[in-house]
DNA sequence: CTAAAGTCTCACGTCAATGTCAGAGTCAAG
DNA sequence: CTTGACTCTGACATTGACGTGAGACTTTAG
């Protein structure tokens, strides 16, 4: 499929595709008249790096990690170590954010305690 | 204090704390001379700014929460509702992040599964 | 009192992920 | 074969929270 569908079915502009190719996330293959044909597994692709960014991952960081995955699942063990670490920065993120909604709940009973 | 030690004590820089002060988060004293003079009670606020920038709140949400509680806990309906918006927004964030971990967790074990 | 350190106010630079616009080629339909 | 819709490649604009440097004033230490 060509760009324009594969933003309407993933929900991305068609600007925020073209980008993520530029970074090498998405490599999609080309008419002779140079417009970019995705397959569609691209869709979940896309989905997956939507949930990644979210999360707040760099393109770049993204980018490492579904190459790995693009080896058909033989992850050496530099990308599962790439992978573990980000879970443990996820990890990180959801226990800061345990703690923030914590201050929301101590403002919210009136108090001015700590973190 | 000077804003130098208030960047010591709170471990943000200079320039944030009068940003954070351009952004009306912040609003210290002056002295004759126009220097910057803040309270002990600003170390906490900034670490409470920093939280909730760690969080994904923008200066201006920031500011009128902070704002709400300068009124020394007589919180309106309006600003408690505000912060309860806030933590449905933040526990959103938490779900999706738990969800991120848990695709991370899908590619670790070699799942190339959905959102 | 002098030099160093700290602070002041502009004001432009940065980074990341797009938005947006320009000018041009391409493709499906009538 | 001509619209009109879609796509292409640049390239500059945007947003937010600062970084960084210039030029000038103030305060502190010796």
């Amino acid at each position: 499929m060509k760009i324009g569908k594969l933003a309407a079915r993933s929900g991305v502009s068609v600007r925020a595709l073209r980008y993520y190719e530029e970074r090498g996330v998405l490599v999609p293959d080309r008419t002779p008249s140079g417009y970019r044909v995705f397959t569609p597994a691209d869709v979940r692709r896309v989905a997956h790096i939507q949930t990644l960014l979210a999360a707040g991952l760099r393109m770049q960081l993204i980018r490492e990690i579904l190459t790995c995955l693009s080896g058909e699942s033989l992850l050496l063990d530099e990308c599962r170590e790439r992978l573990a670490a980000e879970r443990r920065r996820i990890s990180g993120d959801i226990d800061r954010l345990i703690r923030t909604r914590s201050l929301l709940d101590d403002l919210l009973a009136g108090g001015h305690s700590g973190t």
